[in-house]
DNA sequence: CATTGCATCTAACACTGTTAGGGGCATCGA
DNA sequence: TCGATGCCCCTAACAGTGTTAGATGCAATG
């Protein structure tokens, strides 16, 4: 019979930690989300447990449900977390293409720094965190400043919206392995029969994501622009 | 002591059927696919198991694992199957807006009759499937014969792939109870001080998906053309 | 000093993906 | 005709998951 066989084993009253060696400060939500937030960003979310995230705190599984009534809200607060690192910005540039350019590129950067963002938004409903909010009301004030509304203003501001989250998804998704990457490439080369296009361009497996984001985001705002001159002739 | 407790408890020998009542078809790729399919349109991603796939096709859990290795298998092959229901297009239009047009269209109505498919893309890397690559090959190719190459031509394809992803999975995303899309409006009219411009403009819980997704891809389109022009100004 | 109630604990449930290993059964070689 | 091979499905089990029930310590309050 093994005195310490585990650490979850220890039924000794005075080896039991009267609340921890260091005196960690009580469980919070703050807390909670700030150690999500690190867990997620180090193993990614499919090695997110609740019970990982406990011990990440030095606490019981089941302790966090007091201050959380779901998994998925501790996900839902991870995400609405990292928005929370964009300032809102309230400097309005010269030009309106110059100011979304720089709310969606820093929006960009966010989602990038924490890899497993992009992917989990784009699977869940969008979040209704209010610094998500946040975010989305200052990129709608600016196009609603700019002269959209109705119809083109929704238009305009989920392709936005779909731009920056699906290219930061697909970026993420991909950054695999060179070797896998490899092999995909080869893949589609002995197929290039089938896939002759893909095959000869590598459409896959693209180095230069943050140039595909820029001119694909230069070729929307193009399109709005468009349409903002159509919708007021005179000007 | 029940003789018949539960259907996986039957030892007896003569009450074990030979191999069905109604002698199925023996398992096969093809059928799990199907059945993943099947199941992943009634119950939605998050209720699709081995177990509930296994029971689907009359069979035990582990026996799916003869013809496949992992469980991220069926879901890539059931999302490579849903593009199969789209038959490579050979009709090149007039117009290679109309073409690009109806390709996207397409690609978005089977997006949105497997609501699971489009978040289950978007989490995952592009798959790798031939169905898929079947109908990124036609994007692309068209692209190509547009006049379309290097750097533009990358970026345009990523620009439609995320705009067609992106939007079918915002909508499926957002496709709630007509209740709790009220609660969010509601949410965002009381607290209409911090968020002016999303309270007023209805921009979350729209119902004009349809509507956004074709103003988003004709502002798209039309950036696309200006970098066309631009790329060949002689005509 | 007793009581209340917050915050954490241990145990446990139902479920997941997956593996180990057994066995029926058709096919093939001798 | 018999034995062996190998395919295909089975039962049993493992390690892990999210989550709930209920006990317990501990601080503040009457």
């Amino acid at each position: 019979m093994n005195s310490t066989s585990d650490a979850t084993e220890v039924h000794s009253v005075w080896l039991r930690p009267r609340r921890a060696a260091k005196e960690e400060p009580p469980l919070s939500l703050e807390r909670i989300v700030e150690a999500a937030v690190a867990v997620l960003d180090e193993d990614g979310i499919e090695k997110l447990s609740m019970r990982r995230l406990a011990q990440h705190l030095g606490v019981a599984a089941p302790s966090l449900y007091w201050h959380v009534s779901t998994k998925d809200d501790v996900v839902d607060l991870a995400v609405d977390a990292i928005f929370g690192e964009l300032l809102p910005r309230n400097e309005p540039a010269a030009e309106w293409r110059d100011e979304i350019t720089a709310l969606l590129t820093a929006w960009r950067t966010t989602l990038l720094r924490h890899p497993w963002a992009a992917a989990v938004t784009a699977r869940r409903r969008p979040s209704l965190g209010p610094n998500f909010l946040t975010q989305m009301e200052t990129l709608q004030a600016t196009l609603v400043r700019t002269g959209f509304k109705g119809d083109a203003l929704r238009a305009a501001t989920w392709a936005l919206y779909n731009h920056v989250m699906g290219s930061a998804s697909a970026e993420t998704a991909l950054h695999i392995s060179d070797q896998e990457r490899q092999l995909g490439q080869e893949r589609l080369q002995t197929e290039a029969d089938r896939y002759p296009t893909l095959a000869s361009q590598r459409y896959l497996y693209d180095d230069d994501w943050d140039g595909s984001f820029n001119t694909g985001l230069r070729y929307l705002l193009d399109g709005l622009e468009i349409q903002l001159n159509a919708a007021t002739p005179a000007r």
